[in-house]
DNA sequence: ACATTAACCCACA
DNA sequence: TGTGGGTTAATGT
């Protein structure tokens, strides 16, 4: 039977020769399993003994605060997802749901750890991400405070074109309600802004298509707010 | 908050 | 297999 952990990114990506034992330690252990976009991957709350890799898709990752889901942030394969929630806790810190179809790979925490001792690039690798996570984050969150909705907006219609989709035209796979919640505003802020978008001829949208036609004036306001 | 539209499910032909 | 009705979620103002 073959190894579909052989050409699998979580491995590759890594720049990081794995042992063939390691390999087949990954192989005996994983469950692959597809999501249809939605469909909730990991609930807070929740037990959970396995570490993740999302090899297709794109997820929102999301927590509930005290008084509604606030979406922290979205991710595309090929990632691990809930290092942090199934290393530091037992239990799910965060959800994370598939915005499109997706592919993920659970592996048992166990032969994970065991990975990360065995091999030290592997372990690097990993807490190289962990940091570039963390320092995502802090600047993310000084930026989200402290802007305007038109530049949170902009900066969330960048992040799509420039790091998830890496096009100017694209499907939103939020809802508009969504982003409310991952920008801090409500949906109506959000709709009056995307119209004055199209105003200003800086997007074109059609439903959830977008396309960017100016992206210049776009980054004019995220960087003044 | 309200009106309109799109998406979805189900019964029925 | 296709169509109308009824329901719900998303959108626009």
């Amino acid at each position: 039977m073959r190894n579909e952990c052989i050409d699998c990114e979580c491995v590759l990506r890594s720049s990081v020769e794995l042992k063939d034992c390691q390999i087949e330690m990954l192989g005996g252990h994983h469950a692959l399993v597809k999501f249809r976009k939605g469909d909730s991957i990991i609930k807070q709350g929740v037990f959970s003994t396995n570490v993740i890799f999302l090899r297709k898709g794109m997820e929102k990752v999301h927590i509930s605060g005290p008084s509604r889901e606030q979406i922290v942030r979205l991710v595309k394969a090929p990632t691990y997802l809930g290092l942090p929630t199934t290393f530091g806790d037992k239990i799910n810190q965060y959800s994370v749901t598939a915005v499109l179809d997706s592919e993920v790979c659970f592996i048992d925490l166990g032969v994970f750890k065991k990975l990360l001792g065995e091999n030290r690039e592997f372990s690097s690798y990993i807490l190289m991400e962990l940091c570039k996570s963390e320092l995502e984050a802090y600047r993310r969150c000084a930026s989200r405070t402290q802007k305007q909705m038109r530049g949170n907006l902009a900066d969330v219609l960048l992040e799509f074109s420039e790091n998830l989709f890496e096009t100017d035209q694209f499907t939103l796979p939020l809802s508009q309600s969504d982003i409310g919640n991952w920008v801090d505003a409500g949906r109506e802020s959000i709709n009056r802004a995307l119209s004055e978008f199209i105003q200003d001829g800086i997007i074109e949208m059609t439903g959830r298509k977008v396309k960017i036609t100016d992206k210049k004036l776009l980054r004019t306001i995220s960087q003044n707010g």
